[in-house]
DNA sequence: GACGAGTATTACCATTTGATTATATAAACG
DNA sequence: CGTTTATATAATCAAATGGTAATACTCGTC
């Protein structure tokens, strides 16, 4: 499952947010997540895994799962493509990075 | 569904890819999408409508969809909570609007 | 080595999702 | 009007997803 996905899950991101406050056991996310039992967070933090979104560090029975942040940055450069587009305190760089990068177009209707 | 989910989906990700570029019609859209058919492409017009990330503007009995960026400032919020992380490896404009946005290691705490 | 704590995995189920085909709607055009 | 063009919707289906309960695995302790 990629980056994009793993992220679309409000679980998930719940997760994310609690790690983002420093290192978890898997214990203490599945206190963090009412509603939520031990096999589905185990579930969900597999997945989170496997997107390369958090690493898991044994400390005897526990796991101790911790952010890679890192791995958001695809999702920030996808972003940038668009950021353009709602920022309105665009300045001077900005704005000739943007129009260097994709000049306005003529849209040539009518074709067919 | 939300804008996560939305853009979740690799071809509603191409769908607004090719909609950065400028107006298209729905037709136009089917075309640049390879593999899928129109009820899908439409399906998937739909699901971007709902999440507010397209709008449509009808001519004729065409329907010319337009993108709405600004919807993907929730998703660009949320990353923003994160971006102190990565934000070392960034080039100069996705770090002047990391810093515009969100201010690093120097953010009031509020976050929910 | 048996036991308990902590966590992952399995088996299973309900719901959702994305795709397709066929059909409906709407507008231009003869 | 009837037809063609352009797009949306309905019906249906296979696959994926997320959840739970039960179970297996791993490690420290006795």
């Amino acid at each position: 499952m990629d980056v994009f996905e793993a992220v679309a899950e409000p679980s998930r991101r719940a997760l994310l947010d609690e790690l983002a406050q420093g290192e978890r056991s898997a214990g203490e996310l599945v206190a963090t997540l009412p509603g939520l039992s031990q096999p589905a967070v185990s579930r969900h933090l597999r997945v989170l895994r496997e997107a390369g979104l958090v690493e898991v560090r044994p400390d005897a029975q526990r796991r101790i799962y911790a952010l890679r942040a890192d791995a958001l940055a695809e999702i920030d450069a996808w972003l940038g493509r668009y950021r353009r587009y709602w920022s309105g305190h665009l300045d001077a760089l900005e704005a000739h990075l943007a129009r260097t990068h994709q000049p306005p177009r003529s849209t040539p209707e009518g074709d067919s």
